[in-house]
DNA sequence: ACAAATATAATGTACCTACATTTAATGTCA
DNA sequence: TGACATTAAATGTAGGTACATTATATTTGT
């Protein structure tokens, strides 16, 4: 179903204005339906994330300032994350001993147990449905990069004016 | 930059993986740009998608579920969006006289007011920065939509683009 | 050594999404 | 008519994002 159908708006000013549209509702779909995958395994998807970083880690530990930097939001509060995995037991959380400001946090074996069932469910293998072939998504990627590229400024700081 | 240098991992099981990361990082990306330059007009990214509605039915009322069908993210809570505008004296909300379950919502003269200053700052033009041609632009559209027909759909149903 | 600067994580606040439940008005129909 | 279903919106709750502030620990400059 084209974009113009899905929120019922038939003109929009230019293909620029439909494509960040069409990001946002496409993005926003795919997550809904990955958010609702992984609710039979008690994450969302921002825990699972984390989760995988730290798995990438194993066996060594990784700070709150490393999971950010992993992170693909950058801004989000990957301390109170952490406090929900703690809480399930999934990751556990020691001041680091060669500096006391920061803290390992590092994944229990029922982390990787979890992450190793949610692999073997299949669960992550129809995560973008095969609507576009190996090429298109190729083709996807080099279009996302290069939106990425700013002319000028710096990247990742979202100079607005 | 490519997205592998982003969020530093240098592999990927294949191109689909690397595309939905692409897409959410992307649109992330995107988002908080936006979200950012609306800030100096004290409205929020959902707020501002409301107030456009409103003035596309302008004068006439929309009610909730109107918006929802209109609305990105059709799961939002219209209802509390609505709240925050209507304290900024940005719509109004009154109950229906034909049907006293609904709500007939509308935009008010500042907030038809608050839209055109945002359109007349440029505010609006740079939301998708100029990486990409109009033509790049129409095959992203392709990609996407083609990402959103589900894998069951009638088969025989040419996706010609 | 010690005050000031910096680094690291945690916390507070406002707003958002997702989803279940509630409240109230309207429709249906025996 | 009265019981029941349906519709429309609001509300409750858990978790997330954005950003400012705070609490400690460490580093730095004199």
């Amino acid at each position: 179903m084209r974009i113009e159908d899905e929120i019922k708006q038939p003109i929009f000013r230019d293909e620029y204005q439909k494509a960040i549209i069409n990001l946002v509702y496409t993005t926003g779909w795919l997550q809904l339906r990955q958010a609702t995958a992984f609710k039979a395994f008690g994450l969302t998807l921002p825990q699972f994330n984390i989760l995988r970083i730290l798995r990438g880690q194993h066996p060594l530990p990784a700070t709150v300032a490393l999971l950010i930097d992993r992170m693909l939001d950058k801004t989000s509060n990957a301390s109170r994350i952490v406090d929900r995995l703690e809480e399930k037991k999934l990751v556990t959380r020691t001041v680091c001993p060669a500096n006391r400001r920061a803290v390992d946090i590092r994944i229990t074996p029922a982390g990787l147990e979890l992450l190793q069932q949610m692999e073997d469910s299949g669960v992550l293998d129809d995560a973008l449905p095969k609507g576009i072939s190996e090429d298109e998504a190729r083709q996807l990627n080099a279009l996302l990069d290069k939106i990425r590229t700013e002319d000028g400024a710096t990247p990742g700081t979202p100079s607005c004016e």
